[in-house]
DNA sequence: GTTGCTCGTAACGAATTTTTAACGTCGGCA
DNA sequence: TGCCGACGTTAAAAATTCGTTACGAGCAAC
């Protein structure tokens, strides 16, 4: 874990550093506002303790621009004799994660450093890709080629079967079981969905990616190739 | 936000609810540790608070059950009398976010249950904005163009879900989630409440940033620009 | 009490999706 | 080649979902 420390009082800094260092984390030190500033934006820590008394620019100050202007979002913790309620309002309105009061205990600040790191460490948004044919899973949109292609439920649910599968054949069964459950419709609807979902998908595009096994079921191929 | 809340002393309880509730947010409560847990794995929460002393389970144990059995990450914020450092440690440990001590002021609580859920999105702001339409989460005020508008508590609270997740969709079920939490309206007032939310936002500027997916949800966006 | 506001409920037409039905086409097989 | 079942296509019916309006209960301020 790679920190950066922000604090003016050289004894706090060492005490601190030499701490966390023995804990296996990688330290770089500043130990004024501007100097602290110019290294969490040039650099990639995976958190930042952040002194709020400090020469050259006020600790507020140096939150509000990292957010505001340099747009990171690293983790700050801010560490400060101040303990009063406004003090650490205005500290989490600047954009801070943490707020811890002096004097503090030099484990606390590793455990919640550490707690601001493991919660960093999240997974983005899943996504579906087959060729240029993307499906967003969580903002439930489809583009392809850059163009934005709107669905009903159905297709959507056809889609991501045919996509999770690409590009292996999926069986009707399959495909009928993946949009109605149990209880299916009385007549062969799955035929209609799937050309409503080729006219969405393979013809403003002249393509075919949709390919019909006979007597099987169907799949998506990437391209228009036809492999027998 | 959707908040659980954990704690067994019911004046404690309805206090910080009541106060989470004026702030915009939706809350659950469970008065055990049990009841806690359960309600916290099957559900998906923005936060959880979580006081340490509870009957049935202890926090800790809640705790630790959630992230190593379940699996969940929902962030916690721990509340509790005991202030050692041990006790402090122990908290994180269990995969605690975050560890305040009583007695604590509710400001502070909301600010921090903010914070984590900033964490959560990547985001650092205290303020939503899509487009021309602003969002203040401090002092609960819309506007959109230099127009100030005033939205009904119903009214924020969908309009707050829908630009924290824009421009993704949001399933009317997850739009019921955020407003009633766990007791919701018999009828389905939602698209009543959507058509309310349209007249405030959308109406008086003749746009269309709230946008319908017929058998999904709804989503909002910055430009009515339709794409096909 | 009165006023004003919010909220839940109900109702109904409009819009969209889904199902059904009908018919033409294609592919494998004797 | 000719048959038959499976598939593609289209149109219309049926079902679902949505937008809108109206009304009354509940509640707080006055």
């Amino acid at each position: 874990m790679r920190i950066l420390i922000i604090e003016d009082n050289p004894d706090i800094a060492a005490n601190l550093g030499d701490y966390l260092d023995e804990k296996g984390h990688t330290i770089d030190f500043a130990g004024d506002g501007i100097t602290g500033l110019h290294l969490a934006v040039v650099n990639e820590f995976d958190a930042i303790v952040l002194d709020l008394a400090l020469p050259g620019m006020d600790g507020l100050n140096v939150c509000r621009k990292l957010r505001d202007e340099a747009g990171k979002d690293t983790p700050v913790l801010m560490l400060t004799a101040r303990d009063r309620l406004e003090d650490k309002l205005a500290g989490f309105e600047t954009g801070a994660d943490d707020y811890l009061v002096k004097p503090f205990a030099l484990q606390e600040v590793e455990v919640r450093l550490d707690a601001l790191f493991r919660r960093g460490r999240r997974k983005t948004s899943r996504e579906l890709r087959v060729g240029d044919l993307q499906y967003n899973l969580s903002a439930l949109t489809v583009n392809r080629a850059g163009m934005d292609i709107e669905l009903n439920p159905i297709g959507l649910k056809l889609l991501r079967c045919l996509m999770e599968s690409s590009p292996n054949v999926v069986s009707r069964a399959e495909l009928e079981k993946e949009v109605w459950g149990e209880e299916m419709p009385d007549s062969d609807s799955l035929r209609v969905h799937i050309h409503s979902l080729r006219s969405m998908i393979d013809k403003p595009f002249q393509s075919k990616m949709i390919q019909t096994r006979h007597g099987i079921g169907y799949r998506l191929v990437e391209s228009d190739a036809i492999s027998a």
